[in-house]
DNA sequence: CCGCATCTGTTCGGTCGCGCACAAACGCCG
DNA sequence: CGGCGTTTGTGCGCGACCGAACAGATGCGG
């Protein structure tokens, strides 16, 4: 598919984007640039003063911390339900952590006065990014307790899903090393969690390349946070009417 | 109504009271009310609509959050630098946490819709309380990565001087067990962690009584989380002019 | 000053995840 | 088709933390 760069369709594949008066949107939009975001590419460093505002359409972006021997973990993960950069509005310039694109794919860039102008300027936007804001902060809330008492098993479960939540499609394309880097966790974990998973047909995967079967299953296996952090994105922002909501499970 | 309680010096113990332009404090000081807050009060639970927003003075408050099998993790902590209840202006009107105090002291007490009120009127005030969010989800985001990849001993470490930082004495009262639901970990784990502080002279500890005697050796035994959040929150958060420094190091 | 609840110290076996070291499978490219 | 780098599978030994159980210590209230 090619993609004309303001195509309003596409646009408002980004759920932030969608749910903006089209007042706001029409003001933006000269400020939106469409960008190509390949695997890896890293949008800020720690400490990094943020030039840009990221909103993922078809790629998924993972914000994570890197401690200072190397060890990462991921803080949070941002599709097209957000965006990336929530530091320019709250007021700190830098951040000390990372975002590196986790899932290929594209994304609106939107320079960092436009958008704090537009927080100041429209209420609506306001809202909804405080509310995203929220949300964002919930989910690193459940990731802290994740982290804490759960297992490799489950929290590669949680991750699946979040990240299902944030894809147009049950596959996704990840090698397990790169998991264990966002989960924080060793690559051997990860190959026998994922041993496991396959075994009870949950899902099949091969050499980068994860195939979700049974995303009930899925659910049922891992703990108690994805719920909750499922539940309040929900609650927090309303998905955009006549945009269909991807994988949203029937159960 | 009466209100002896509202002592300018008692307000202005809370930073982001003391931050605010005199106008702003005295458009909020009506709503204002000093509460005691004993040890254990929680000020609100899981699912709870918030109703108001507390800004401690000499205590202490953990949002935590507590899984349904019981197990229980501090999330960040709020003392004299911040507020309880940043998700009244962020806009959910619920959280899934749970705020405790956990050092007895003062706060006052803000109705909701007050803040909210004074959160869209006041400019000052809205950059102060995004700011403070800001430094929030450093905390948390910190809080995930220590969870994952320190010890016992070093976190420990890290939330003695959280807690510290917060305190006006070097002395603070707390049961073993409490320290372990803060970390999330075992009571037992505590104990040992303390135990080895004690030896190394750090410490000195009694019954629900710990004196900090070597804050630099804290420092030198805590991981980097600590640093981080702590120029984090120095960054974003300067304090007010006028306002001793509480236990900032003299290193 | 005694009793008792609370808090603290310690032990022991078990499990989980780590670090390391390889071996096997896969797929791309020449 | 064969080689090679990447990805995945597995098997150790080890340390950290858990769960449970219990013994001592401490301080508060009667």
């Amino acid at each position: 598919m090619a993609r004309p760069p303001l195509d309003i369709h596409t646009l408002r594949q980004n759920h932030v984007l969608a749910a903006l008066p089209a007042a706001d949107l029409e003001r933006l939009a000269p400020h939106l640039q469409l960008l190509e975001m390949p695997l890896g590419k890293v949008l800020h460093q720690t400490g990094d003063v943020l030039r840009h505002a990221y909103f993922p359409t078809d790629s998924i972006v993972s914000l994570l911390y890197v401690l200072q021997d190397g060890a990462s973990t991921e803080i949070s993960i941002v599709g097209n339900d957000g965006l990336v950069g929530i530091t320019l509005f709250l007021g700190g310039d830098t951040t000390p952590r990372q975002a590196v694109v986790q899932v290929a794919g594209h994304a609106y860039r939107l320079p960092g006065e436009a958008l704090r102008d537009a927080f100041h300027r429209s209420d609506a936007l306001r809202l909804l990014l405080l509310r995203y804001t929220q949300a964002q902060i919930t989910q690193m809330a459940q990731t802290v307790v994740c982290n804490r008492h759960h297992t490799v098993d489950q929290q590669l479960c949680r991750w699946l899903l979040l990240t299902l939540d944030r894809l147009p499609s049950r596959e996704l394309t990840m090698t397990q090393e790169l998991i264990a880097n966002m989960l924080g966790v060793r690559r051997e974990g990860v190959t026998t969690a994922v041993g496991k998973l396959q075994r009870l047909g949950v899902i099949t995967h091969s050499r980068g390349h994860i195939v979700v079967l049974d995303r009930a299953a899925l659910e049922r296996l891992s703990c108690e946070c994805y719920a909750v952090v499922r539940h309040e994105t929900d609650r927090l922002l309303p998905h955009p009417p006549g945009i269909e909501e991807p994988l949203k499970s029937p159960a």
